[in-house]
DNA sequence: TTGAAAGCGCTACCAC
DNA sequence: GTGGTAGCGCTTTCAA
């Protein structure tokens, strides 16, 4: 039994609209795209002939013809972190594939942290080689204005990975931080076993990802786990380093400490902590994003949880939706949701 | 500082090579499509031009040129189960969007558990008329006979959701489910506080997706669980009413049940028992696949989690995997492999 | 305000 | 064996 047929007869095409509407390929054309120079009652006929027909333009054929190139650019923050590496080792990948699909992809580091910088890359924009940019960055004032700016030139602007205001940006691609940091609690709360400490360690202040889930997390586990007392951030400002430093003190202070959440970057670093510090049975960690230091971490143990956003998936998100946003046309809500993934050891996909 | 410059001059086109290689458009037209007509020496000719002009052929130029059809078929069980409807809307829906782009997505539905009706089908298969079938049923000799006899019709073959032996189908499109089953395992074992008996529901035994869950299950929580006892799975036939009618003697016989880990489909059954069993705080469920029964239970607390793979995943990937197959070109594979989602209240997505 | 015709990159038919 | 040429569905000069 069928349950569907969707092949159809033939499908109509801007030759059939011409006969039909009785005017030249042109005109329809002209309609089409809505270019100026057609009489209201031809701009009618054709619009006529064309709900008759149900026609739909082929994009592929279009863009053929009219040579159309999608200029795209990512800014990121200028870090070695491993999460942004893996950005930019996605926006090279795909890049490289779309390239032979009328579309590059370029990425431009910035100083990380630094609203200005982002800023004066926006504003170096030149509305004539770039059709749209995926910024990841803090949300200030001045990036505000500066998006703003940007998208009054008709240039396309996505906030990438950490949202700017709704009203500033065309699209957030990203996940959503305070559910992120909602699931973080949750997980924490059903692996810690008896009472004791949560430490949460924090990048900064000015990311609002960080914010929100740190949000969410303080929510979950207040309400469903009192019983676990929620520690002040630690800063890490992303840097392995710096938490590798940090951390000692803080057990020292507190040896009831039963579990870490690692809300930003600079895993490593707790990483090397946590090995020095020698088998935790009754530690639970959960962090965030899959990379090489943290699937390794989940792998032997060290890890038990991470909150994971795909890179390949946020790349080709804010692809599609820098394009259709250029071409001014609408695009499928559900694929662009990006899932907020949990891994344990189980379910990591294949390195 | 800018990372990349992906932009490139201008791509090669079959012009170019023509013009290097001194030879006409139809002639490199044929060495392209390895057509047959053409001397060894101009062979030759034209891959030099085509190796040093770093020629990539446009796909889209060639599909519009050559009306270039991809005719897709879905075989599906004819059940009502959630999961399956659920794909089924989106194939339909993947359909409706790829049908202005050369390709339509039919769905053929066969009676369940029946591995004679998925023979049939495939016999029935037109050459001429399907460029490739996604094949969700269970593994018999039977069915792997027909489908070495339908890839020997030239017609690209995937295993969808549950795997059939990769010397027959081209590829597998699903996640994998030993693995899920693992999932499954660490979750129930971490959630659960206490000793008890965990019950398994399983679909069927002919399903191989059922048994690798099951497979997985027992692995993680014999070796890593002990004190928690796997009971023998009852098998439930994805059928609620069934798996309603089951439960009230299991959990008679067995009051120390402290968890239940639905393998299979059918969950509506297992959820209007355990509404009528009451609250139970101290009973952990896990279940696959996120519909809008599963979703509703977990948003209530009914269930604890959802194991799941993305059926507008599934069914994208399935389409590009036949397309590949049926050009012969190479497909991405980081792109292909379907996650294991792990769904909380808390990371549930939008309906 | 409208139309004819060339062309995007590629394929395919028909001659030579 | 090889080359010319029309044409896929659409856009874009250039004339009228």
């Amino acid at each position: 039994m069928r349950d569907r047929h969707l092949t159809s007869e033939k499908k109509p095409t801007v030759n059939d609209i011409a006969r039909v509407a009785g005017v030249s390929l042109a005109t329809v054309d002209r309609v089409l795209n809505a270019r100026p120079g057609v009489r209201s009652v031809t701009i009618e006929k054709v619009n006529e002939a064309i709900a008759e027909l149900g026609y739909v333009r082929d994009t592929a054929a279009a863009n053929l013809a009219r040579k159309r190139l999608y200029r795209l650019l990512f800014i990121l923050p200028d870090t070695a972190n491993e999460f942004v590496v893996a950005l930019k080792a996605a926006i090279a990948e795909q890049g490289a594939k779309l390239h032979h699909q009328r579309t590059t992809l370029d990425a431009l580091s910035v100083p990380p942290f630094d609203p200005q910088a982002i800023v004066d890359a926006l504003d170096g924009l030149d509305a004539a080689r770039i059709d749209g940019v995926a910024v990841f960055g803090p949300e200030t004032p001045s990036v505000r204005d500066a998006v703003r700016r940007t998208r009054a030139r008709g240039i396309a602007v996505v906030a990438f990975v950490s949202d700017l205001p709704s009203s500033d940006r065309d699209h957030f691609v990203g996940i959503d931080n305070i559910a992120a940091g909602r699931t973080a609690a949750k997980l924490m709360g059903r692996f810690v076993r008896g009472k004791g400490r949560i430490l949460v360690i924090t990048g900064s202040r000015l990311a609002r990802d960080h914010l929100e889930r740190r949000t969410g997390f303080d929510a979950v586990m207040s309400r469903e786990f009192p019983h676990l007392e929620v520690m002040a951030s630690i800063e890490g400002r992303d840097d392995p380093d710096l938490i590798r430093q940090m951390l000692p003190d803080v057990f020292d202070a507190y040896p009831d400490i039963r579990g870490i959440y690692s809300s930003a970057a600079g895993n490593p670093g707790l990483i090397r902590f946590l090995d020095a510090a020698g088998p935790h049975d009754d530690l639970v960690v959960i962090a965030h994003e899959l990379t090489a230091a943290s699937r390794a971490a989940l792998e032997r143990g060290v890890f038990d949880a991470i909150i994971s956003q795909d890179t390949g998936h946020l790349v080709r998100s804010a692809t599609r939706l820098l394009k259709a946003t250029a071409d001014r046309v609408p695009f499928d809500d559900t694929q662009e949701r990006i899932r907020i993934d949990i891994y344990l050891r189980e379910n990591m996909p294949a390195a």
